[in-house]
DNA sequence: AGCAAGTGCAATCATGAGGTTGCAGTAAAC
DNA sequence: GTTTACTGCAACCTCATGATTGCACTTGCT
């Protein structure tokens, strides 16, 4: 069970201000400014966590004019998803493995 | 889509030191001391980990005579993976709704 | 060309988190 | 009943991080 790059992933999902980036996100791909609008942060601020979410391929930023805009990739939640439930299966398969060996099978 | 509960856990595995208590109690269940003598820091250091991750039900104690064992609670990861998936799957629903509105259908 | 809007960089600040050391408490073991 | 091992609490240190302000730079717009 190799946890890779998975960890940063976590890391930046830890964070309740990029929850509400990200769902602000959600509703239409925006810049750092027009975050900055809606929600109660500095515009620098929010770069800097775009910022940290791009490192970890949970956003793209998409030039369009002067400004920058950032899409959420739907695909590494996924893909973190299914990483974490590998794990999750893993053990749960050494849970079962170890209750029946309690119970004397 | 209700993140709940469910930030403070990422943040818990956002940490490469608790990645290393989880797969050391992968091999089975031990305690702070115990697992300070495997990891590269300190017994508390590992205790307040463990409180983290008790904190949001990744693991849970298990006094066994004078000492405090940890075991993970394997049902916690897949129940996170399967909230992170669902999260996944709406913004993937999302996506492959605006982009047949790119596509003119 | 000139203005406005948006981004980027740098310095700064405060708080929290990971880590350590030290000591007191407690419960088995002999 | 001592000793011995393990846990628990508290103070402290350091550094990363979330956040701010201020200014320089770029890039559309008119």
């Amino acid at each position: 069970m190799t946890t890779g790059t998975l960890v940063p992933v976590f890391a930046a999902l830890g964070d309740e201000t990029r929850w509400s980036i990200l769902a602000a996100l959600g509703e239409g791909d925006a810049s750092a400014s027009a975050l900055a609008g809606r929600l109660p942060v500095t515009r620098q601020a929010i770069a800097k966590h775009l910022a940290v979410l791009q490192e970890v391929g949970l956003v793209e930023p998409v030039r369009v004019g002067r400004e920058v805009r950032y899409r959420v990739v739907g695909a590494e939640l996924s893909a973190t998803a299914r990483r974490l439930e590998a794990i999750g299966a893993e053990w749960d398969r050494r849970l079962a493995a170890i209750k029946e060996i309690a119970e004397g099978l």
